[in-house]
RNA sequence: CGGGGUGUAGCGCAGCCUGGCUAGCGCAUCUGGUUUGGGACCAGAGGGUCGUAGGUUCGAAUCCUAUCACCCCGACCA
């Protein structure tokens, strides 16, 4: 065979970051809008959103916590009160400066009513949801306040990419307060724990846990774990933040109580948050050349059933075998759902719907043809594997749980393997500056890969870390705790590290 | 904010340098027909203040001036 036509074009091979937009094209995800840097997210792209908001906020439930909503807008003071949470923040921040419009005269608008004190639209919660905190709690008695939001916010970024990263992001950041420091750092180490569950068990994209070095954390937190992902052009992503805030909000915005000793102590505070980038994830993780590839567990719609008929008449048989097999398989649990099945009864050629729920990402299709009402069987498509082949119905009706579970399985252990091959241990500045090397001379896929190093300090390799547009990722969770020698120094150190390119 | 670029139909573009008939092409849309187990073919149709404002000219998508918007590279980043 010669070089197969691919549903989208250009190929990752080709031009990586083009890809990854037509990819969201193709399958109808989101789109750029009027507003600069905001996206509009459409049903299909908000459906996994949807999905992926169920089973978190269940497994938050699980863990303890309750809803909650805090306000759009904080005051400009209360961003004032912690120093290195401004110096983090202050460069991205969507001020609102009045309250009123007026005509200008001139057939237009102009604002109006100017604000005593201009309120910032939230870039994150901290800080307002730290000021309510600190009224809530008076004694020990109240803690541990464990709450989450599901919200927006906004940060102003220089340059925006649909799902990675756009000025205005949904997500959500849980916020809580605890009497002790090991109580909280107890729960930031639960909540990652509880990202990676989902990022790995329901994306089936493999993580990397592990904890932020003190230049890349969180602005005003004491330690900052991440979960890590490689995507197919093997940059990193990163894919969910739990942070340690110590008593530096506590202190910042006296959060402070009563403990039983009858003594005044500051609390201790955690926050963690994972956005609607675990969306751009999804899609550079299991995607290939014809488009989207969703995991079963998220899918919107896990199985479409397609009819094939030449007439009316024909029509009318087809789509009765359909309903009726649709509601075999839409009887079966998965993932302790009913099973999603949808028929795609559009007049629309058939050929174009198959490409159709191609490039959407569809776990399983199924055409269903005369021929194949007069076998009793069905032709079935596996999107993870692009692989079809006629089954007996009952063989397919009985065995799709198995299916289903087999294309999570397999997305996550392609992932995993594509990780691990290109994740290597290097010792020295040479086979650093090779690894991280450029593919072409146009720069693309510089992707490079997970590159495990021991490093003595962050200050001496920042300089080639800026040249090679390099980041540390993480300390792993599960890092050798032995003695090593920095790649880059020779000096001995206790500390190995994942260096990648990021998105 | 520095350096480059682009604005022409829903989308993608040509035309501009060297001004000239009714502003074109591909995809998409609609109609009719032929097709129909695989991303169809033929014929036809609809759809444009050529980013905006001003200027030069008998005549401007094309030249000049101003202005707006967007894109790419850099600093920032869930």
């Amino acid at each position: 065979m010669g070089a197969a036509k691919t549903a989208i074009s250009p190929t990752r091979v080709e031009d990586y970051p083009e890809w990854y937009q037509q990819v969201i094209k193709g399958a109808d995800l989101a789109e750029n809008s009027a507003v600069r840097g905001c996206m509009v997210i459409k049903p299909w792209g908000y459906a996994i959103w949807e999905n992926m908001q169920r089973v978190l906020d269940q497994m938050f439930k699980d863990t303890g916590h309750q809803n909650a909503y805090f306000p759009l807008f904080i005051p400009m003071s209360f961003l004032e009160k912690e120093a290195q949470h401004v110096e983090g923040f202050a460069k991205e921040c969507a001020v609102v400066t009045h309250h009123r419009l007026e005509p200008d005269g001139k057939g237009g608008l102009r604002p109006a009513g100017l604000l005593e004190e201009p309120l910032i639209v939230r870039p994150t919660s901290e800080t307002i949801i730290g000021a309510t905190y600190a009224k809530w709690v008076q004694s020990y008695r109240d803690l541990p306040i464990l709450i989450n939001q599901w919200a927006n916010v906004v940060r102003w970024e220089m340059r925006t990419r649909l799902f990675l990263r756009t000025t205005e992001f949904l997500w959500q950041e849980g916020h809580t307060v605890h009497a002790t420091s090991e109580e909280a750092m107890e729960e930031t180490r639960k909540m990652l724990d509880v990202y990676a569950d989902f990022v790995e068990n329901y994306m089936a994209v493999p993580v990397i846990k592990g904890e932020k070095t003190a230049g890349e954390r969180f602005p005003g937190a004491d330690m900052t774990l991440s979960i890590e992902a490689m995507m197919q052009d093997r940059k990193a992503l990163q894919a969910g933040t739990s942070h340690f805030l110590g008593q530096n909000f506590s202190k910042a915005q006296e959060i402070k109580f009563q403990d039983k000793n009858g003594e005044i102590a500051y609390a201790w505070t955690t926050s963690w948050g994972v956005s609607t980038r675990l969306v751009g994830a999804l899609i550079m993780t299991h995607s290939d050349d014809d488009g989207l590839v969703l995991p079963p567990r998220l899918a919107p719609s896990q199985i479409v059933l397609i009819p094939i008929y030449r007439d009316e008449a024909q029509h009318a048989e087809v789509l009765e075998y359909c309903k009726a097999l649709k509601q075999e398989l839409a009887a079966q649990m998965y993932s302790e759902q009913k099973i999603r099945v949808d028929i795609d009864d559009r007049d629309v050629r058939s050929a174009d719907k198959k490409w159709y729920h191609i490039k959407r990402g569809v776990p399983v299709r199924i055409e269903i043809g005369p021929k194949d009402i007069a076998k009793n069987a069905a032709f079935v498509g596996r999107r993870d594997t692009n692989q079809s082949q006629s089954m007996p119905r009952d063989e397919l009706v009985g065995g799709i749980v198995a299916m289903l579970t087999e294309i999570q399985n397999n997305l996550f252990s392609r992932a995993l393997a594509m990780q691990k091959a290109n994740t290597v241990e290097l010792k020295s500045e040479a086979e650093f500056r090779e690894f991280f090397q450029p593919d072409d001379e146009q720069g693309q896929s510089t992707g490079g890969g997970f590159a495990k190093c021991w490093f003595a300090s962050e200050a001496e390799v920042q300089g080639l870390l800026d040249e090679l547009k390099v980041t540390i990722r993480c300390i792993p969770l599960d890092a050798p705790s032995g003695e090593g020698v920095c790649f880059l120094t020779g000096k001995p150190t206790a500390t190995q590290a994942i260096f990648a390119k990021s998105y």
